[in-house]
DNA sequence: GGACCACTACTCGGATATCTAATGTCCGAGTGTTGGAGG
DNA sequence: CCTCCAACACTCGGACATTAGATATCCGAGTAGTGGTCC
């Protein structure tokens, strides 16, 4: 059950986006070329992302991708979704089907007790990871690393050389 | 993201188990056969279980698997780290290594603040987990499904024909 | 009749294929810019 | 000098390879039972 590598990369790069100025789009390749990631692999991620709604693209010249909206409206429960799909990690199969006494009619993604006692902790974690937002990762950082923002801000200018 | 869905098999196992008289094995061959599963794929899942200790082995005939405890003592946690792995499902990379201001002696799976961020979402996950024992999910289906344990060890009965 | 022994059938355990999904790469569609030509 | 236009360079977006991991299968090692044979 591994997450994939997306995930890191989207978070660690929505926290990038808030730290450069507002109304400003960063293409891909600057954004993966900060991390020395494949740019098209990240393009391909960044476009998950542009489908949910966290990020908006502009193609052409000075296009890329920025916020879509304020990074205290972006929960890690969003990224992740956008990034792994919003189905649960246990996948029941509803083996109960094959079982004894099985009714063909009853839906045993609901009412097996065996997915229900996964579910309880599926929601547990997802409560948790919606109940930060990227602004809040922002500030945690800002606070235990004062120098980050300018040292982003000062990364991303020297690429564009 | 998705669990392998030999974490159904093996906690609907254990289940069937703590049905099944104590102190009598069970092949691998008719615990797949209940479910209708692929008798040689249901054996490699638990052998994951027998290293982790949740069930015991033995070979030749009147072999098979059995509970290795208490049923109060097995949680849901120890089952899906017995199939999955230890590992969380958010994988860091360390993506800081590659960035500004980066310190090659810092093991960043512990201070970077993303990572924390998934870390408390895995954690809540897991405490909900090991809060849940196989003995309290036989109690749970016991008081919904009374027939459930009289109809387990029939169709148990019924394939050793 | 009892005890020992060899043989058989059964079961787990791990080594080996196959297949799906994540990972990585490439090229085309669209867009803003820019330079030049014409008025 | 200003305006319009056309060519260009840049960027995203999705289609196409490649690779790692999950899924499925098979065969060998070991064990308990069983039947026969010898004492």
């Amino acid at each position: 059950m591994r997450m994939s590598e997306g995930v890191e990369w989207a978070l660690h790069t929505c926290l990038n986006l808030t730290w450069l100025p507002a109304g400003q789009a960063v293409p891909a390749a600057k954004l993966a070329e900060f991390y020395g990631l494949p740019a098209a692999y990240l393009n391909k991620q960044l476009q998950a992302l542009a489908r949910a709604g966290i990020v908006s693209s502009t193609s052409g010249p000075r296009g890329g991708f920025q916020l879509a909206r304020g990074p205290e409206h972006i929960t890690l429960l969003d990224v992740v979704v956008a990034i792994e799909g919003p189905e649960e990690a246990f996948r029941c199969d509803q083996l109960l089907k094959q079982g004894p006494g099985a009714d063909p009619t009853v839906d045993y993604r609901q009412s097996c007790l065996v997915s229900r006692g996964m579910r309880r902790a599926d929601l547990a974690w997802r409560r948790e990871l919606a109940a930060q937002t990227i602004a809040d990762l922002r500030a945690d950082v800002e606070r235990a690393y004062p120098a980050t923002p300018g040292n982003t801000v000062n990364r991303f200018a020297a690429l564009r050389a």
